[in-house]
DNA sequence: TTTGTTATTTAACGATGTTAAGTTAACGAT
DNA sequence: ATCGTTAACTTAACATCGTTAAATAACAAA
């Protein structure tokens, strides 16, 4: 039985609607489990009508990530308003990691599995909108920690710091994501491994030894 | 033209064919490329034969990376020679990162793609041994670091300090290898996220500021 | 009422991993 | 020597996947 003529905000609510089930399936059983005829039955569609939405299924899993990359932004944003330059820096990477090890799955599709170049133009995400572009805020942050010289003059470059701090704070919650059940490794919490990365590069940049 | 009857050898040589074969597929043009078919025409069997030999596809993706995390270990092995504790930790770590970078595909396979929990059992690698366990060598370098008493007390910790280290290091590569085309990233080159990266891990380990 | 457009479905294609059912050469025993 | 039996392999086939092409039905406009 087919249908009736639909408004922009209708399809742009189908859209949706196909998002959150996607997602759905994507949380709880992982990319593979993604299929267009999987997403399609949960919603009561036939698996083409998918593409009517769609061009392919790695823009459906391209809209489900960066709708989540929002929420990243968003979770970090409440870190900004913090004025101690360095406590923001802190709480930022915090964050990072809270929200990366609460939602591994996509934290594993954002920054872990191989997808074409990402191109800003499709994104609902509007680069360099600090509300919105979790990038942006980090560069921010760094920049603002950097500014306050409470780092070794070595160290005093907003971006290379803003890239590396990401790359240890990445490492962790990967490592954590994608091997934590490996039998081969003793490994420790991972509370007691986010503590010692966090010790370990604020000594390493800090002119000062952090007030215990 | 059905075939002869096989010795012990000869199958292991034939296994040994197709893994090469699976491997030249793998490294020219990622996992995806890697089909049954694929390997199979690459040898001159058909795809099902490669069933005789490996029992489904993730076994013979395996094999292929189980060999390459020998390769992995034998390279970091020359490293252990170093005499110097500090020295042979850096060299270690150095030499970790530049095989993840001049192998992607396998890096990617080995610590960035969702596996089934590793069976050591199932492993050609054996556990513990230091010239083929790389995870080992990490362990001891770490505790023989950590002996020399050259890290502050706080961080004196051999198996955190194990883990943490490679969890940045690991952040170096994965962000790299993942994500080094994204447009939206104004990358600073590898080789100084590197060099920063050491810099401020060993500052921060260190008791004395390391000389220049 | 006809005509065309829009939203949707069914049918189908080609590729993939994998299993089942052959096919043929070599070997062991008689 | 020949007659099963088996080892090594192939061809057919299945289910599932992403995706495209063709068909269908409801609505809007004429």
């Amino acid at each position: 039985m087919p249908p009736k003529v639909k408004t922009d905000a209708e399809k742009l609510a189908i859209r949706t609607v196909i998002i959150d089930a996607a997602r759905d399936l994507f949380i709880h059983h992982g990319v593979d489990a993604v299929t267009m005829r999987g997403v399609a039955n949960k919603i009561g569609y036939s698996a083409t009508s998918i593409y009517l939405y769609f061009s392919d299924k790695e823009q459906l899993l391209r809209a489900v990530v960066d709708a989540d990359a929002l929420k990243l932004a968003q979770a970090l944003h409440s870190t900004l308003a913090i004025s101690d330059p360095l406590e923001r820096f802190l709480q930022f990477a915090q964050h990072y990691v809270q929200f990366a090890l609460a939602n591994p799955n996509h934290y594993r599709m954002m920054f872990m599995t191989p997808h074409l170049p990402c191109d800003p133009a499709l994104s609902s995400i509007e680069q360099h909108n600090p509300e919105q572009d979790g990038y942006a805020q980090l560069i921010g942050v760094a920049t603002s920690a950097c500014a306050a010289g409470i780092f070794k003059d070595e160290f005093n470059h907003p971006v290379l710091l803003a890239q590396t701090v990401w790359a240890s704070m990445h490492g962790l919650c990967a490592l954590q994501i994608n091997m934590a059940d490996d039998a081969w490794i003793n490994w420790q919490p991972i509370e007691a491994r986010i503590d010692f990365m966090m010790r370990m590069c604020l000594q390493g940049l800090l002119k000062v030894t952090p007030h215990e």
